[in-house]
DNA sequence: CGCAGGTA
DNA sequence: TACCTGCGG
């Protein structure tokens, strides 16, 4: 889920066309979970090949991102979370739990017939499983696309790619990575555009948002450390906030009090003991550089039987997706020939 | 979600 | 042009 800090982050709305020509970072499970919880027929069910495998998540990633290749000239890096880190434990299985609930109530609305309802729960009940994981690699893979392994996060490692320039922005719908350092993130780059939100069960339209951590932290008044040990307060992936302190009050004691060790002893007794393990996380997150990013050759063969013989897709789509990829692989080439 | 094919 | 609906796998 990551940490809550919606109130205090102003994005920039940004047109697709200004993205143009960027790389991008992207989160692979974030932009995966929005797959599975959105592409589904009218019971809220996820979509299937024959052998009954979910394949949403391979609609989602194909349809997209060849056309935001092919139109903007956008590339991507897939970014895909290793083992969770240990201090991520607690929180993984609080969201298990969450899931196993919502699949429960799903069954029970379904069985009553209340189909907008169930959708809704169907959605929540979404989850990442080693098909989804394995399955989203090998289409990424044959679509020429750079998949890095990160040793935990993926938002870290994508935070990583950014300061380190091989990468200009993480692209993820959480705040994570500005936690871990990244100067830029961009959220809701999607063509379309739409977030599904459970809560009011509604689709809300969203234009392409821009966050600069500088921009942020200037507006905000502290460093990002100060940043880091706000979202400590609040509630991290890693903790449990104060309780009664959202990101708001966090921000006035951040402000007042310098940092967590500058807090009143009330409130300092009531931060995880492990606080300075946490902080270091963010700011010094584990993150592997042993990789190449490489944008490989597009496999057209190898997708046709992977999408068509393999996952039941429509002849006619994936010629429609190959001929995307493959004017945009030569458009690249081309560019490369001219510098050269 | 992305897309096509409808309607106002 | 804006909006709605239903489908994909």
């Amino acid at each position: 889920m990551g940490t809550y800090l919606t109130p205090l982050i102003s994005p920039k709305h940004v047109e697709l066309d200004k993205l143009q020509g960027r790389i991008l970072a992207i989160d692979a499970f974030n932009s995966i979970y929005q797959f599975l919880a959105l592409v589904r027929d009218k019971y809220g069910r996820p979509l299937t090949n024959s052998r009954g495998q979910v394949t949403s998540h391979l609609v989602g990633l194909v349809s997209r991102y060849s056309r935001l290749v092919y139109e903007y000239n956008m590339l991507f890096i897939f970014v895909f979370d290793g083992p969770p880190h240990p201090l991520k434990r607690k929180e993984l299985e609080r969201r298990k739990t969450l899931r196993e609930k919502a699949r429960q109530e799903y069954l029970e609305l379904l069985r009553k017939g209340d189909l907008e309802k169930a959708f809704s729960k169907a959605v929540v009940s979404a989850s990442i499983d080693e098909w989804i994981v394995e399955s989203s690699k090998k289409l990424l893979r044959l679509m020429g696309f750079p998949i890095i392994q990160a040793p935990h996060d993926a938002e870290a490692q994508a935070a990583f790619l950014v300061k380190s320039e091989q990468a200009w922005a993480v692209g993820s719908m959480d705040w994570d990575s500005l936690l871990y350092g990244s100067p830029r993130l961009v959220r809701y780059v999607t063509l379309t555009g739409f977030e599904w939100l459970p809560s009011k069960m509604m689709a809300r339209k969203l234009m392409p948002e821009i966050v600069e951590l500088e921009e942020t932290l200037n507006m905000l008044g502290i460093t990002h450390q100060q940043l880091v040990d706000l979202a400590i307060l609040v509630g991290t992936d890693y903790n449990d906030g104060i309780p009664g302190v959202g990101p708001k009050r966090a921000l006035y004691l951040i402000k007042k009090y310098g940092s967590l060790e500058g807090l009143p002893l009330n409130l300092k007794k009531m931060l995880p003991n492990n606080y300075k393990e946490i902080r270091e996380l963010f700011l010094n997150p584990p993150i592997t550089t042993s990789y190449d990013i490489i944008f490989g050759e597009l496999d057209e063969e190898g997708l046709r039987k992977f999408l068509v013989d393999e996952n039941d897709f429509s002849h006619e789509k994936v010629e429609t997706y190959l001929k995307r990829l493959r004017e945009a692989f030569q458009r690249r080439t081309r560019t490369l020939d001219y510098f050269l």
